[in-house]
DNA sequence: TTGAAAGCGCTAACAT
DNA sequence: ATGTTAGCGCTTTCAA
């Protein structure tokens, strides 16, 4: 209806100029207690609301991230964008979303589209089938502050939050072992994503810390897909030696195994046990109860916002060159009964 | 590095003047395709991108558009979002995104931060709480278009999308009278929520069409929530004639009601036949396989977006007033194991 | 088909 | 403590 109040408007309801208001807004020191005062009730009684726009134009600071995942429908990604924008909105930052949808494509013309509306910097997870990091690093040729979460690239000199896949892995399987299971099995996930070659590494790390083997027929390499749990356990039952434990590099992939299971009427945990990764709503509420590492993810994104907040706004202290910087989280495990052949899940 | 090329840098380089390049880069019709080619072309080798914030200054219209929902940790508002992100990229705008929390301050906060960002338009679906619609009535007034979806109210005049409640209840009712069972209790979500009182009223409808009698006793008014369909069915319990088949209103519910029955021993479906609502992805993967009914969250992102776009570029032969205009979508039946008596689940 | 000129609303030097 | 002035980069009349 009416047109937005402008800083003009409030002026000429004061006598004063547009400057003075803007100054008075934005909490400038040389401004008059009682001014700012005035300037405020003012506002409030035209209603006005600042122009981000004009403000940005001018400032060269538009007080907007952007978000790039590669699904919001995925809800790991739902979760760590929830920790973002909780960072972002108590330090007055927006947060614009882009889905890449695995896409390398989408996800350049989600880059695109930030720099376009000007945004101060930008959080990303990487698309399954990105090689090519052009697009990334024309974000750091201008400047713009980029941080990458969870599908990370480190050869960039890119500052990420991670969790400690190794970490993650080495518990699980550690604890598989110490629930009696000894030919333990990995369903390992595509080698080139680092977060699932960290977790193979894991697991051969609890195995040969225990003295156990490392035997490659157990390595069963899948896709991170029910389907491919499936294939595993169907791949392992031919072994002549079987395994009688399974770490699976992800819920699902672990999901697909324990169906396969049931169907072929061998009891979990009795007779195999099974730990998955990520820790997904589904793993609390299948029976029984699937063991699995929690990636943390709100803390992921409210890390990661951190992380790119001292880019944008250094402080004189900084120390660490920022483009050296890598926040590892520590999983969390959840261990149910899935896993729990002496009786101890939760 | 080098500050951005600019569409001053592109007319210098052709011996043109500003206003020639911006209509060239626009696709205006009075700009010889000669010219349009060889701005382009300058363009491409100069890595120009369009600064929006200065294009939306000028024209008042930021081609973003934002996006309140409750939590982005809620799977059903992830893939609403994913559908809404579909449909704005392809049409030029990019998502805003701000979550209340189910926090009707933080509602409040969020319009201001897209007010003051200069969305075109809105699409929001409401906290639990909110209660008070000032913030989404000043949008109106400020003639910012506004669309609701899921969460909605129809009293506002405000279009919405929604699921078809009351059919989807009235389906799996019916359902369930389908499959033999008799007496058929309703675990009800909080009154003050359209879609919770839309579906009691579609459980009710189905029971009246089938000539049964809809008892008080078997509705048990609960919250949405795992611990109330646990306490739902200590209360179907302890009746004198408890039901054979529980409606829940939604997959939550069902599952606490699922986990109270079979601590109990009480097998399902033979003796307890179970349905839920929102087929939540666990739905698919605890045994037995939960019958639920599907909102369809991606399409009614995209519908939602379609709606908003029409308010936002309206095209000459608008037909209704678009205030009126609601959006149901058909609900899809998931029918598995837990309700299948007859031995018909998927 | 193109140019000239003005201005969107705000902020930041520079002055006073 | 406040005013003056200029300009961010773009679009859009109006004029040629």
């Amino acid at each position: 209806m009416n047109p937005r109040a402008t800083i003009a408007d409030i002026a000429k309801a004061l006598n004063v100029t547009p400057a003075t208001v803007s100054r008075a807004l934005n909490d400038h020191p040389g401004i008059s207690q009682e001014t700012k005062k005035a300037v405020r009730k003012v506002a409030e009684k035209l209603q006005y609301k600042r122009n981000k726009i004009a403000s940005s134009l001018r400032s060269g600071r538009s007080h907007m991230i952007g978000v790039i995942i590669p699904s919001a429908a995925i809800n790991f990604f739902g979760e760590v964008v929830h920790g973002i924008e909780a960072m972002a909105n108590t330090y007055g930052y927006t947060v614009l979303l882009y889905q890449s949808n695995e896409l390398p494509d989408y996800e350049r013309k989600g880059i695109e589209a930030f720099v376009s509306a000007g945004v101060d910097g930008v959080l990303a997870s990487l698309a399954k089938g990105t090689v090519d990091f052009g697009h990334y690093l024309d974000l750091k040729r201008h400047n713009v502050p980029l941080v990458f979460f969870d599908r990370v690239n480190d050869e960039l000199g890119i500052p990420s939050v991670v969790v400690d896949d190794f970490r993650g892995a080495y518990t699980a399987t550690e604890h598989l072992i110490g629930q009696g299971y000894r030919r333990i099995g990995h369903i390992a996930g595509q080698q080139h994503l680092k977060i699932f070659k960290d977790r193979l590494a894991g697991y051969k790390a609890a195995l040969e810390a225990s003295g156990l083997p490392v035997e490659e027929k157990l390595i069963y390499q899948g896709d991170v897909s029910i389907e491919s749990g499936r294939r595993a356990v169907r791949h392992f039952l031919e072994l002549p030696e079987r395994p009688d434990a399974i770490f699976a590099v992800e819920d699902y992939t672990a999901l697909g195994a324990m169906k396969e299971l049931k169907e072929r009427k061998i009891q979990i945990p009795e007779e195999m046990g099974v730990v998955g990764f990520a820790n997904e709503v589904f793993g609390e509420h299948i029976s029984p109860g699937l063991s699995s590492i929690d990636q943390q993810p709100a803390q992921m994104g409210k890390e990661a916002f951190k992380l790119l907040l001292e880019m944008m706004e250094p402080r004189k202290e900084a120390v660490v060159a920022l483009d050296q910087k890598r926040v590892t989280l520590a999983p969390i495990a959840f261990f149910r009964q899935s896993s729990a052949r002496n009786g101890e899940g939760a």
